[in-house]
Parts: C-alpha cells; sequence; structure tokens
DNA sequence: TCAGCTTAGTTGACACGTCATCAAAGCCCG
DNA sequence: CGGGCTTTGATGACGTGTCAACTAAGCTGA
C-alpha cells in the first residue's frame, strides 16, 4: 500500500484554494446583498428570472428544473415556499393531468424587476468589474470546459 | 427614473452563467463524491483538514472559524454535530474560562487521512487536470483579486 | 474594586438542498 | 383492452448555514 496520490503542487493549490473562497465569499456577499435590497435569495431570483424569460411567464415545472440544473425534488419544495409568498403561482397543466404548469404572478414580476438592477450591480461590483476583458474571456472558456465535462456525466 | 443599468455583454454574461453553472455542478459533484467515499461532507472536510495542519492537532474555535472564513455560530453547530460523530472533540480552555479548544479524535485523523487520497483525486479529474498550467495560474489570479477586494469590506 | 464594554461561544428559529420514497398519471406493447 | 414500465411531482427526514438573541467570562479605567 504505497502512497502514489498525486497532491496539488503550489500553482494547483493557489488555484483551488482560490476557487473554493471566492465561492465563499462571493456567494455569501451576493447572497446578502440581495436579500437586503429585495429579500429573495439567490435561488429565489434565479427561479424568477427564468420564469420571466419564459413565453408567458410560464413553463411545465420540470422544464424549469432542466434549465436552473435543479432537481424536481428542490424546485418542487422551493416553489411551495415561494408559493406562499406570492411570488409564483401553480396550475394544472391541460392535457396531462400529473403536470404542473408554474407562472409568474403580478407580485412576482414586479419583485424581480426591482431586484434585477441592484443584483447586477452587486455582481458587477464584486466580480465582472474586476477583471479584464481578457481575463473574463479566459474564465469564460475556462468554465464551460469544466461544466462541459461534468455535464457528460 | 430612467433606467441607466449597465446590464452584462455577452461576454461577461458568459464569464457570469459559467462561473454560476460551474459552481453549483462542481461543488454537486464533489460533495457526492465525497460523501459516498468516506460519508464527509465538504465542511467536514474543511474542518478536519485544517485542524490536521494546526501545531497539536488542537486550534481555538474562533481561531479556527477565522481560518476557515465561517461565522463562529456556524462553526460551532458544525463542531456539535461533529462531536457526536466522534470526529472532534472540545476542551475548556486552560486560561480562558471562556474558551473552547477543538481537537482531532483519533477517528477524525484516521478519516481525514483515509479520505484525502479520493477527495484530491475528485477535484483533479473535475476540475484541476482540465485545465493548462496557464489556465490554473491565470485563474490563481483572477480569484485572488475576487476574494482581496471582498475581503476588504 | 467594580461598572460597563468587549469577546467567546451557544442556542433557537428558520430557509435551504439532498436523498429516499411514494402516488398518480401517462405510455407501450402483447 | 390492460398490465407493467416510465414520468411527474410531492413529501418527510435530515444535515446545513444564517441571523438574532443570549450567557458568561475577560478587560479597562475611574
Amino acid at each position: 500500500m504505497t502512497e502514489d496520490v498525486r497532491w496539488l503542487d503550489p500553482v494547483e493549490a493557489r488555484a483551488w484554494l482560490g476557487y473554493r473562497r471566492m465561492s465563499l465569499l462571493l456567494g455569501r456577499r451576493l447572497a446578502r446583498d440581495l436579500a437586503q435590497a429585495s429579500g429573495l435569495s439567490e435561488a429565489d431570483y434565479d427561479v424568477l428570472s427564468n420564469l420571466s424569460e419564459a413565453p408567458g411567464a410560464s413553463i411545465r415545472l420540470t422544464e424549469l428544473a432542466v434549465h436552473l440544473r435543479w432537481s424536481t425534488s428542490r424546485l418542487s419544495h422551493h416553489l411551495t415556499r415561494m408559493r406562499q409568498r406570492g411570488l409564483v403561482a401553480r396550475h394544472e397543466h391541460p392535457s396531462d393531468g400529473r403536470g404542473a404548469v408554474i407562472t409568474l404572478t403580478a407580485e412576482g414580476q414586479r419583485t424581480i424587476q426591482e431586484a434585477a438592477p441592484g443584483h447586477v450591480a452587486s455582481v458587477r461590483e464584486h466580480f465582472i468589474d474586476l477583471l479584464t476583458p481578457e481575463q473574463l474571456k479566459a474564465f469564460g472558456d475556462l468554465s464551460w470546459t469544466v461544466v462541459e465535462r461534468l455535464n457528460e456525466t
């Protein structure tokens, strides 16, 4: 039982720790900004913005889950909470008796419209505007490489 | 009340969506791998590895929280759960009556040692080994730029 | 000394995400 | 048609992270 583990070299370790720390701090910060400004969580924001881009602000639950890369379980739980807050509504599907069609309520519509400018500003302040165009391009390439690999399995 | 929001241009939007998606998928995947291989969460792993690097595998709670960039509340909750599983122990501080000193138990020691090789392999498989040395360097620079900015406030 | 401020850590309530399990409806093929 | 397989979505249990409130101990200066 010999040790043949390839530990991370300094450059790799710096990148990995940088990722972990950025992820932790950036997520915390954006979540806080968003919650204080509009009472939404990042999850709420993602649901609402996806919904508002759907034709008719209306989408099948499973389809929304696919767009978000969420499990249907997660989405179902989350929609229950959002529905209780009046941000979304659930309707029966006209032809599929199992189906749930989700729509944006007027309040959900208003909430996302009011939240978006501040959220984009926050994303700019803490991420986008700190990077050069070259860095943004490189980061886009890199992140989608990782994502595509994860999508395979 | 005119709209002067600077929305994201295509390059920016690609980088931001790439980050969000990578964060979601990579976190989910690594958490799953780690949990299946060793029954640890990423949070557990971070606590144990920080603890094992501390002199005497022993550290003050607040100091550990600073290293991890966690709130003391989060750490206190988490240590309660980890202590119930026998991974860590809590002792009184010799000179500060308020103090909690955290140590790694033998089982915690063994668990982190067994978990580490697989976790590093997983990090390599889904992240590090997908990138060129230049990309790793660039990503390290970029992520620490973001982190340093977040540390300021 | 001791009153008031600060620091260490705990706790409870709540939102969140995962997994496993389930019921109901749709589908497909004999 | 009808029996099984699949798909949709809901649900309960559980571990996690946040915020606010709190206790207790240490510290500081009149």
